[in-house]
DNA sequence: AGTATTCATCGTATTATTGCGATGAATACT
DNA sequence: AGTATTCATCGCAATAATACGATGAATACT
């Protein structure tokens, strides 16, 4: 029915598939790519080097921001766009706990 | 559009996009994680475990498949579904680097 | 042959996502 | 007041994703 069952599922299975999709389109992650490498927020600089509109990185930014791994501190009347440190961090220790659960099988 | 303009981005940004979609559902979360921690591939477990059906959880393996996560061995009538470790390994791998190149900000 | 089990796929309904033009709100500067 | 800049939001169109019942394919067991 494209609605997502969310109540049925833990806390936790449903924090991790909010994380992952900030990564989950190609564009946040180049946006994610910028806001985590430069030694200055981006701020609208982002919609110059991503070949999309305005309204569009518009509201991929409105996404990470709900998520809340990307801040938006305005400055009127720009506004600077950064990573949220303690979220970038919850999402490396969230994934990285999943990856190491891996367990050594036995078929296959 | 709803249509994601893929060609416009890198490849290792479409792969991160890629894989960051096999967590981006909590059911698929569900399944990554029954499959990382049991001892024995749960094959057709799955359906009985989870309150989604059969045919879902196909559709979320599907996917699964399609993203290389996961492989299906066939043991009819069963599939017998696991972890594709050299995946799991490069998922980890990819968003590790992702992570660790958060810089130290000089605003906001 | 007939039946049961297991799983994939098809068809369908519903909702979500992606993308952009247009518009509007807020501020700064003349 | 008038203009420019920056960004959010609205409205729309098109595609993707979620979910499930029904059906079908493959195999095993009687």
């Amino acid at each position: 029915m494209g609605v997502t069952k969310t109540e049925i599922f833990t806390a936790e299975q449903n924090r991790v598939a909010d994380l992952a999709k900030a990564f989950a389109h190609p564009a946040r992650v180049a946006i994610l790519q910028m806001l985590a490498t430069r030694q200055a927020c981006v701020c609208g600089d982002l919609v110059e080097e991503l070949p999309l509109a305005q309204a569009t990185v518009s509201q991929h930014l409105k996404e990470l921001k709900r998520i809340g791994i990307v801040r938006g501190d305005i400055d009127p009347p720009r506004v600077c766009y950064c990573i949220d440190e303690a979220v970038w961090q919850e999402a490396r220790h969230v994934f990285g706990d999943l990856f190491d659960s891996l367990l050594k099988r036995t078929c296959c």
